[in-house]
DNA sequence: GTAGACACGCGAACGATTATCATTTCGCAA
DNA sequence: TTGCGAAATGATAATCGTTCGCGTGTCTAC
């Protein structure tokens, strides 16, 4: 890697097949379920193949990537551009974005105070959704 | 102190050597690094043990927990006060405490309004410390 | 048409964490 | 002090998400 020359991403069924399965979910979805909507769809594709692409795209910034605390990643494709946030329900993975005010410029100030260079930070809210919640209640 | 419900705390060397050997480092550790020191030092914990002091220190608060993008959750003698968070090096684990404004606030209530409860979140601020800054560029 | 990348699928490997379970140790009270 | 039951311990197996290795397939460029 970092050879310079173009990535010669070559075109591939395999990303095409992982990036709709996602453009059709609402909510994040894990690797995992991913692959087995994909087996269950009648796709012959590899878990490894959908992981592969999965970082792929992740690093394309054609998806977003989220990790909830000690969980399995969680993939979705990238509504808009810039830096945002989301809420995800822990319990159906769906999300809603959040924008903090002056969060991210608050995050790289005192990380550079504290003498840090290269920051980077990573937020995470997480949930019940009022649906799943419902759910819950009344069993 | 304060045994006063079914004390379903008891006292333990483990836990004691845990929290030592956590005293004595100045930076985030793993839990599997910190059991291979104290094996090291001659102590005959186990991996298990270690993990589930780790723990149960993390929920009594005595030490704080954070997990770095994907890899290996991090703990570290909790400096004190209530919620706060750290600026942690990338390279070697150091750590600033950082102290946001409403940033707590402001999540819990994003995350309401958007219809989520039992609503957790996770900041994490990782860069390059000054030190290992100078250091990857003079070598 | 052929060579060489790149991508694929499979299954095994991997690393962090957790569960299991027989044994030890602690806290409390007799 | 001694005894008892509950909690803690350590070794190991198991789990789970993710990645690696490898032989094969497929697309691009020549």
């Amino acid at each position: 890697m970092t050879t310079g020359k173009t990535a010669a991403r070559r075109a591939s069924k395999a990303r095409e097949m992982v990036l709709d399965g996602l453009r059709q979910a609402q909510a994040f979805r894990s690797a995992q379920s991913l692959h087995m909507e994909l087996r269950a769809a009648g796709h012959a594709i590899g878990l490894a193949t959908v992981y592969r692409n999965l970082q792929i795209l992740a690093e394309d910034a054609l998806v977003d990537q989220v990790r909830v605390e000690g969980a399995e990643a969680l993939y979705r494709v990238c509504a808009q551009d810039g830096h945002h946030h989301h809420v995800i329900c822990r319990s159906c993975g769906r999300s809603a974005a959040v924008t903090g005010p002056d969060f991210e410029v608050w995050a790289d100030r005192v990380a550079t105070q504290a003498g840090y260079s290269e920051v980077r930070h990573s937020l995470e809210i997480s949930g019940i959704c009022r649906q799943c919640a419902d759910a819950q209640a009344a069993p």
